[in-house]
RNA sequence: CGGGAUGUAGCGCAGUUGGUAGCGUACCACGUUCGGGACGUGGGGGUCGGAAGUUCGAGUCUUCUCAUCCCGACCA
């Protein structure tokens, strides 16, 4: 059992904060409401990146980047978008520092920018002022660009991976002809994203729209998905914005039909942040620590001999190296844990922390029955394997502990879902079981926001597909054509 | 940004009416250990979050400030 580390049962939010401090993926920096992201933890951000990065090739895009900085007049030049930021935005207004009279350094007020700078929240209006010089006939389109970077939003209030001052989010931006491709864009993406959710991360997620309310500044349809933590509270994982010609008409982005027509442009933006990092942590992890699905561990097998003196590490550790090596073979990461200044209980524990899927152990009485102790994270369960086809045994555990995690998780969604029809019903739902409740809705933003107001629950979406059902709002009694999903919300 | 709480060794904490700062753990050395976070002996580590003030003297009192956590408002 780990030591001194808060249960999820006592209190889950500190449970989470521990976690990722103590597992080292992160730590609050001297920088207010910016983390320092420690090598373990980018390690599974930089597996995540590489698969959603091969999952965005396949399916037809760049990478290119643009800058940091975005002059302040392209953020008037959407209205709702620059409504949506404003209030969270980092300005740089100066360009030099110098040394005052009292030896101290300060700004040189002389060095003001002439129009002050936005560190980007998001990158739509630099980008979109940039396609104009791109653009010029249908045959310059699409064009599918996608940017890994670094943005800023100002919040109130952050934690370590869920919300934070600075984060690094990849941000796909696309141009088209027609509606009809910029909508199929939209969609595509909002798969990539449930894909990646559900076959790497081992979340299931829901897929669908955002209400009026929630939708993203600027976009015409905003696509999501949203997952379910294990304390009952949603997380949106990803976003997918059709925005219409919006910014085509805002940085007047046009181009020349077949026909020879000026027609503005369809634009989409999708994106994920290192939330996904916070949303991977609170699926799976239990009060023993962190719990990684195989396919995003950085180390997805350890190896950690059992020995009493210098000779018999030695023997062991034959062995263990050409276990490790035919574990390799197949593609699996593997680390041989031979430091002579831990002991061997000691590693169980920060390896299970750490939330390396698989163990494996060898000591002397394996070398004499040629045998293996093999132990699971994701259910905690030891086995003795022979060490004969070792590497097999492993591939097919960690496909088995990767399903399983899905699993796990589809059914806690599951047990945690509602169907609800009437306030009190609803109430009680939100208040005393959390979860995604379903339940009827007038459509209208004002209903919308009186139940935000009263139960802190939102729309978290409108699933895709929804059956159609006929009832009546919860809350104002109108006739309603089909369920949403409510929930409490990250 | 409003309400509440907390900042003392890497981490977790104690520190009485103001009088030269301590415990656990971690760290270093040596020895015994090694199949679930070992034990013994010895050792190192602090401008008490920061700034200013009161005082002969401040971890302790006052003011300001910064950060973190919890509850609101905002949000990926």
């Amino acid at each position: 059992m780990a030591k001194d580390f808060t249960k999820r049962a006592d209190n889950y939010s500190q449970w989470y904060n521990e976690l990722v401090i103590k597992a080292d993926l992160a730590e609050n920096s001297a920088v207010r409401g910016c983390m320092v992201i420690k090598p373990y933890g980018y390690a599974i951000w930089e597996k995540m990146q590489a698969a959603l990065d091969k999952m965005f090739k396949e399916t037809g895009h760049q990478n290119a980047y643009f800058p940091l900085f975005i002059p302040k007049s392209f953020f008037t030049k959407e209205a709702s978008h620059v409504e949506g930021f404003a209030k969270e935005c980092a300005i740089v207004t100066h360009y030099r520092l110098k040394t005052d009279e009292n030896g101290k350094i300060v700004v040189d007020e002389t060095a003001k920018l002439e129009e002050e700078l936005i560190v980007r929240p998001t990158s739509e209006t630099i980008i979109w002022d940039t396609y104009r010089n791109w653009i010029q006939s249908y045959r310059d389109l699409p064009i599918l660009v996608n940017q890994w970077a670094n943005v800023v939003r100002w919040e109130m209030r952050t934690r370590l991976f869920l919300r934070t001052a600075e984060f690094l989010w990849q941000e796909g931006h696309t141009a088209h002809a027609t509606q009809e491709e910029a909508l199929v864009e939209t969609r595509k993406m909002l798969d990539v994203y449930a894909t990646f959710a559900e076959q790497f991360m081992a979340v299931p997620v829901l897929k669908g729209i955002k209400t009026a309310n929630e939708r993203f500044a600027g976009a015409i349809e905003t696509f999501c998905i949203e997952a379910l933590m294990q304390d009952g509270k949603a997380l949106q994982a990803g976003t997918s914005h059709f925005l219409g010609q919006n910014f085509a008409k805002a940085f007047d982005v046009k181009f020349l039909t077949k026909e020879n027509k000026q027609e503005y442009v369809w634009a989409t933006s999708w994106g994920v942040s290192t939330r996904l990092m916070g949303a991977l942590v609170m699926a799976h992890s239990d009060d023993n620590g962190l719990v990684l699905p195989p396919k995003l561990a950085p180390i997805q097998v350890v190896i950690v001999p059992i020995y009493k003196n210098d000779e018999q590490l030695a023997e062991i550790s034959v062995k263990a190296e050409a276990i490790k090596k035919a574990i390799e073979a197949k593609g699996i990461s593997v680390k041989y844990d031979n430091r002579d200044t831990y002991k061997p209980g000691w590693k169980f524990a920060e390896y299970e922390f750490k939330g390396v899927p698989l163990r494996l152990a060898i000591g002397p009485r394996d070398m004499e029955e040629g045998t293996i102790e093999v132990a699971r994270r994701d259910t905690m369960e030891k086995a003795i394997y022979q060490q004969i086809d070792i590497e097999n045994k492993v591939e097919h555990l960690l496909d088995s502990i990767q399903s399983n995690l899905y699993q796990k998780a589809l059914n806690f969604r599951d047990m945690s879902t509602y169907k609800v029809d009437s306030w009190a019903e609803f109430k009680d739902a939100i208040e005393n079981k959390g979860g995604f409740v379903l339940a009827h809705w007038d459509g209208t933003t004002e209903t919308e926001l009186k139940i935000k107001e009263e139960t802190k629950a939102t729309i978290r979406t409108i699933p895709l597909n929804n059956p159609k059902e006929n009832g009546k709002c919860i809350f104002s009694g109108k006739p309603s054509t089909q369920r949403v999903v409510f929930a409490k919300a990250y």
